[in-house]
DNA sequence: ATGAAAGCGCTAACAG
DNA sequence: CTGTTAGCGCTTTCAT
């Protein structure tokens, strides 16, 4: 049977109280005393229950973080550095998969895990706008990753995708490449749209500002942001009748599926043609050619996240209202549009 | 303010066990009855506060996953087994990250958490089998995933190891190769020293089995098992004294990095130096060359690892003695050992 | 400085 | 079929 504080108290004849004050380090206890209660607790090996102590406090200093694919590896890197974050408040994180499924996003949102954990932070796919204002008003509170069409009652943490993708697209023209082609496009219908359609914006912006007016036949649309359709969708571009000397992959795993469909064609990268992604995760440093990238910083956007979240949670807070906080990205340039270094 | 069962017994005029009987779907309440608070339920919003169910209960239905790193593609793709097979069980998992070390894995093996959980997987690295034996007995149930040496008192589910890395190694061999090396040798003290311990005596059995003496300048040592050190590691072995055909990894994320450093080299892959790895994760099926590797079964000890704990938390199990299940394993041979098909 | 007792919100006995 | 009541184990007024 588990020992309760109860029990500890009862063995060295003091109240609970008193077991109470030792354990939780209180001020206003004579060192005799201590020493007494603090020689049961050891002898016993008690341990609060954690349960009870959530129910008094009202709080249980976990916090949840919603993704849609904890093997994605950008949400995996983006994960450690939420948990990174959250250990500096001594707040526990637990992860939660959604599948990008509307479904869950709202539960999750709604708060359907209230009272085991404090607060939210989710990357929404098919979430909307009119699903958080049906929100209970008391529910926990909530802080947004990435992307998110129209304006939300929540904070916000995000690059700025159409810059981003600007960015990347004009790296490839400087390069002298004419024909860039954009892989990664959704129906606007589809899950993920709502980054998909600013990084669409930027390509976009960037070929115009260069004098090149884009051609529809340059765009790949793509289901979901799998290498597997990264691949597929090259493959269509290939077979298609534009002849492209540049892409641009709304993320690295499409960006990586399509180095593997260019290697399997027998195309060199960047000579024929030259890839660059979004996110920058681990693997492109290391893949064959390695991957030219816009490298968000992750660090700072975990790190803003969790701090939002534990000023909403502060009982002093004072309800700040929404906000929309833009994380910083830079350009990496590898060997997939440079070539190979010497 | 929160609704509590209280307010709503009040507001419908009844009895808080009447509403408790409708909000947990009871039998024996009159239609009539059911009508009337469900009524007010649904005006009110009312939802129960877990962390009073769960101090009432004595359980939470929550589960944790502890992982040395989330950021690991194997663990990453493992998490999503583990998470699925809980779903099936109605329990959230809770995925913590450890880093290895021993601090963070004695804490969780402890129940750090107790009354949050009702039970822990862990994939531990520097925990040792005395840790375990040390462990207050009415801590938490425990389910050890992957390696472990000496004899433990816990649950346990992995491949064998050994077998899988001489298949791997055998593979090599039958494709003609006769200078094998290993990548992923560890130290002893070192952490994750056991998965590298068994995959290295595979791949000597392998070895020794087709009548070749292993050299001792084949093996090439890490201090972990990252990308960035399986291409430092291909480097040294490509300027040591042995001249390799064929290198055998001891997992996959090693064997991409050796795949980079080869890339950088010039040489080809598997034309002048063939790779193997062990996990099967995503990358390899889309990185160039695509990467032959021992795809262990995933989804099985994802399921059998759940499966092994919720019999531990059922009220009625038997407390069965600690279990030891071997998952299996395949061979996936693709181009980094076989060539480009045509 | 320490103790007694109330109560966090819920469910399970036990009555009626 | 429905209501009353006693805890789950802890923290926190309020006394002493």
């Amino acid at each position: 049977m588990r020992v309760r504080l109860r029990d500890v108290a009862d063995r060295a004849g003091v109240s609970v109280k008193t077991v109470s004050n030792v354990v939780n380090g209180y001020t206003h206890v004579s060192p005799e005393m201590r020493e007494r209660v603090q020689a049961v607790l050891d002898e016993t090996g008690y341990r609060p229950n954690l349960a009870a102590r959530n129910l008094r406090a009202g709080r249980t200093g976990v916090i949840a973080l919603a993704l849609p694919e904890l093997d994605n590896p950008y949400f995996a890197e983006l994960t450690r550095s939420v948990v990174e974050a959250a250990e500096e408040h001594h707040l526990t994180v637990l992860v939660d998969q959604t599948d990008g499924l509307r479904d869950r996003e709202v539960a999750a949102a709604a708060g359907f895990r209230h009272n085991l954990i404090d607060g939210l932070i989710m990357s929404p796919v098919s979430l909307g706008a009119d699903d958080l204002d049906r929100r209970d008003p008391t529910a926990l509170p909530l802080v947004l990753l990435g992307e998110k069409a129209g304006d939300w009652t929540a904070d916000h943490v995000a690059i700025d995708n159409v810059a981003a993708a600007r960015q990347a697209t004009t790296h490839l023209l400087e390069l002298g490449r004419v024909r860039v082609a954009a892989l990664g496009h959704q129906p606007a219908s589809s899950r993920e749209s709502g980054v998909a359609h600013l990084r669409r914006q930027g390509w976009d912006d960037a070929l115009r500002a260069a004098g090149i007016g884009p051609d529809p036949a340059w765009v790949a649309e793509v289901p979901s942001f799998g290498r597997e359709h990264g691949a597929a969708a090259m493959a269509a571009l290939l077979d298609g009748p534009a002849a492209v000397d540049a892409v641009f992959c709304f993320n690295d795993t499409l960006a990586l599926g399509a180095i593997h469909t260019l290697a399997q064609r027998g195309l060199r990268v960047p000579e024929d043609v030259a890839v660059i992604g979004i996110d920058n995760i681990e693997d492109g440093r290391y893949s064959v050619p390695t991957l030219s990238t816009i490298a968000p910083a992750k660090d700072e956007i975990g790190r803003a996240a969790v701090r939002m979240l534990v000023e909403r949670l502060e009982p002093g807070g004072e309800e700040p209202a929404p906000r929309d906080l833009r994380a910083g990205f830079e350009l990496v340039a590898r060997e997939s549009t440079l070539g190979r270094r010497r």
